[in-house]
DNA sequence: CTAGCTTCCTGATAGC
DNA sequence: TGCTATCAGGAAGCTA
C-alpha cells in the first residue's frame, strides 16, 4: 500500500515527466474517484491547464497548475499513477486519463477505487481533503520526542495504532509502522502510556530514519516504474518485518509472530520486541 | 473525547 | 475442479 515513501516515489517519478506539460483533455471512466467538484466541472476546468510542480503532504499528492489551482490526489489502498505513451496497453481498472498536449497520458488506475481526486481553484477553501488535519512531516523541526510524548504519552491505545493516526505524524501506514516498531524494539501492542521517555526518543529518531530509508530504496527509473514497479510502488525494499510471519528475525533468528491490533495485521519479533513491564 | 464497529472495493487465497 | 467465505487495509462515518 502506498505510504509516505511510496507517495514520495510517485511524485519523484511522475513529476519530472509532466512539469511544463499542458492538458489537452480529460477522460473519466469512473466517476467515483472524483470527489470535488462535480464530474462535468472537473474535466472542464482541468483542460487547458499546465503543470508547474508536484508536491506531497503525508500521503496526499498535489499537482500545481499554472493559474494557481491545485489538483489533489490520495491513492489510498491501490491507486496508481502512470505516464504512458498514447498506445500503451490499457489496464483493466483505469478510471481517469489525462491527455497531455504531446500525446502522452497520465493514467489513474485503482483496483479497489478507494482513491480520490479533488480539484481546488486558487483561493478556494479546502474543506474537502482534510489535509489541514495532518500532523507534522517526520522531518519537521516540530517532530520531536517531546512532541510525541506530550501528544500520546497518556493514551491507552497501542502505539501501533497511534502511529497510523495521520494527525500525530503524517504518512505512516501498516507496513512502515511494523518496520519502525521493530527497529525501535517496541512491542506493537504496548500502550502509549506504558512507553518510557527513552522509547519516545527512539521513536522520534527511528520514524524519520525508516521513512527516509524507504524513499531511498524505492529509487528507480521511469522505465522501471512503467514496466511494473509502479504497481508495487517500491523497489524491493527488503522489509525486515512486514509479511514475515513465521520467518526468522533478522536480528536474533527467533520466529516472527503475527497478531491483529485495531483490525490491522502486525508482525513482530517476540524476543527483540518485548512488552514493557 | 474516545472506543469500537462498519463501509467502501476487488483479487488472492483458504477451505470444503 | 469449482464453489463460497475470508482477508487485505486507509480513512471516514457512525453509534454508544
Amino acid at each position: 500500500m502506498p505510504e509516505l515513501p511510496e507517495v514520495e516515489t510517485v511524485k519523484r517519478i511522475i513529476g519530472p515527466q509532466i512539469i511544463g506539460q499542458r492538458i489537452a483533455g480529460v477522460e473519466i471512466c469512473n466517476n467515483q474517484v472524483i470527489a470535488h467538484p462535480e464530474l462535468e466541472q472537473f474535466a472542464e476546468i482541468l483542460s487547458g491547464r499546465a503543470f508547474t510542480s508536484m508536491s506531497r503532504q503525508g500521503k496526499f499528492l498535489s499537482f500545481h497548475m499554472d493559474n494557481g489551482d491545485e489538483l489533489v490526489l490520495h491513492l489510498r489502498m491501490t491507486g496508481q499513477l502512470l505516464v504512458t505513451p498514447e498506445d500503451y496497453p490499457m489496464e483493466k481498472h483505469t478510471h481517469v486519463i489525462i491527455h497531455l498536449e504531446d500525446g502522452r497520458q497520465i493514467r489513474y488506475i485503482d483496483v479497489r477505487r478507494f482513491g480520490r481526486f479533488w480539484y481546488l481553484q486558487k483561493d478556494e477553501a479546502d474543506t474537502f481533503t482534510r489535509r489541514n488535519k495532518l500532523g507534522p512531516e517526520p522531518w519537521d523541526t516540530s517532530f520531536t520526542a517531546n512532541y510525541l510524548q506530550t501528544k500520546l504519552g497518556k493514551k491507552k491505545k497501542a502505539i501501533k495504532e497511534m502511529l497510523h493516526d495521520q494527525s500525530v505524524v503524517a504518512g505512516i501506514g501498516n507496513i512502515y509502522s511494523d518496520e519502525i516498531l521493530f527497529v525501535s524494539e517496541i512491542h506493537p501492542e504496548t500502550r502509549c502510556c506504558e512507553l518510557t521517555e527513552s522509547d519516545w526518543q527512539v521513536l522520534a529518531e527511528k520514524i524519520p530514519e525508516i521513512l527516509e530509508w524507504g524513499i531511498e530504496t524505492n529509487a528507480m527509473s521511469p522505465e522501471e516504474y512503467l514496466a511494473g514497479k509502479g504497481k508495487e510502488y517500491r523497489n524491493t525494499p527488503d522489509l525486515r518485518v512486514y509479511g514475515r510471519e513465521g520467518k526468522p528475525c533478522v536480528n536474533c533468528g527467533a520466529d516472527m509472530e503475527r497478531i491483529t491490533i485495531g483490525g490491522r495485521s502486525s508482525c513482530f519479533c517476540p524476543v527483540c520486541q518485548k512488552k514493557r513491564e
